[in-house]
DNA sequence: TGATAAAAAGCACGTTCGTGCTATTTTTAG
DNA sequence: CTAAAAATAGCACGAACGTGCTTTTTATCA
């Protein structure tokens, strides 16, 4: 993420956006502290504050920088193989992935869930950013039914809301300790619901 | 909630904790402040303080206000029911009922990415909460399965994994504005969980 | 290499928050 | 009704935070 040929601004900014997405991740991104991030970047906090003029800037910043490095790992990957299918479920083993590779949780569930009572721009960028990558599930699982590979009445918004949901309950089942670390449920349930609609 | 036999304190206390449970609702259980409760409540901040002695058991006292207005909503209403296919379909509705009461939110589903990595009481608390009713959720499975109104073969526990999970998808696809506002995204997956397991 | 621009540090201010202490008002019980 | 106890208010503190201003250090490029 810190090519050779950037300036030192923008050297030393992908590096805080590195530190500040671990945190944000493990904590959230109001917990985020300008002072905490600075501490453990090694820069003061006026230097680090110069970066981004603003708090709602750094999460910002933050955000975007998780939504490259999602792609990055999850969506990239699986654009050139050619069946739909077989193209989902390599996406969705990309997400688990990406969860994994997150300090096994992942900040747009908490961001999510922590903006969704505090309008703003923050607010408006995960929503966003929720809603693309819903709806690359979605337009995949539609591509998969226009090819022929899942039954033609297959309802793509109600499966990926499912598939969405499924997520959501493996990092909440982690948590609360019913088992699923490894994400056995979740993969059953995933098998199931392809295994339900495949023509 | 308010007896009146109770002591001007207890009643009080009772009053700050309604408001306190809407307001934690709609925000979070962090983002709930004494001083904001107070103005709330008409009190003073040292008036409500006293009443809690800790911001921590503030937190503690809206869970358990949350955790009994639970029961009385969602788990007592259908402990009377004999058959536990129909008690686990009606719970469900209840639940939802509950969702519907509170805000169109979950305090559950707030405190449980809140507090996932900040140990203590509260996060104790929540995380206590949240194992009972999956493991009430999970027995009344398993007594239908008992009574063989559902498959021998049924994972309770994958069941109610599935069950959980398209709970709080719908929060979440309500949120990010992808339909499911009256639920009915979850009621078709639910319908769709049951008839597959039903004998 | 040296001039100029950019980055980083030092420092301080204003807010907000949880919390403790003391005084005052209200409730409780004989 | 009154004295004791409890509830509430007033006030102030220390800490943490975001942010702005000024100075110093570092990077850039002719």
């Amino acid at each position: 993420m810190v090519e050779i040929f950037m300036s030192k601004a923008k050297k030393t900014r992908q590096q805080i956006l590195e530190v500040a997405l671990k945190m944000a991740t493990s904590t959230s991104l109001n917990d985020l502290t300008i002072g905490s991030l600075a501490v453990a970047v090694d820069m003061s906090k006026s230097g680090l504050f110069s970066h981004f003029k603003s708090k709602e800037n750094l999460q910002l910043a933050v955000l975007q920088y998780a939504h490259d490095l999602f792609r990055e790992i999850v969506t990239i990957p699986v654009l050139e193989i050619p069946s739909p299918l077989e193209r989902l479920i390599q996406v969705c083993d990309n997400w688990l992935g990406w969860y994994e590779s997150q300090a096994k949780t992942c900040i747009y569930i908490s961001a999510s869930v922590e903006f969704d009572d505090q309008p703003g721009l923050v607010h408006d960028k995960v929503a966003d950013d929720l809603a693309k990558w819903l709806s690359f599930l979605i337009a995949t699982v539609q591509a998969a039914i226009d090819e022929k590979e899942l039954k033609p009445d297959t309802d793509a918004k109600q499966f990926v809301y499912e598939l969405y949901s499924l997520y959501l309950g493996s990092q909440s089942m982690i948590w609360v300790g019913f088992e699923d670390t490894s994400h056995n449920r979740f993969k059953l349930a995933l098998t199931s619901l392809i295994t339900r609609v495949r023509s």
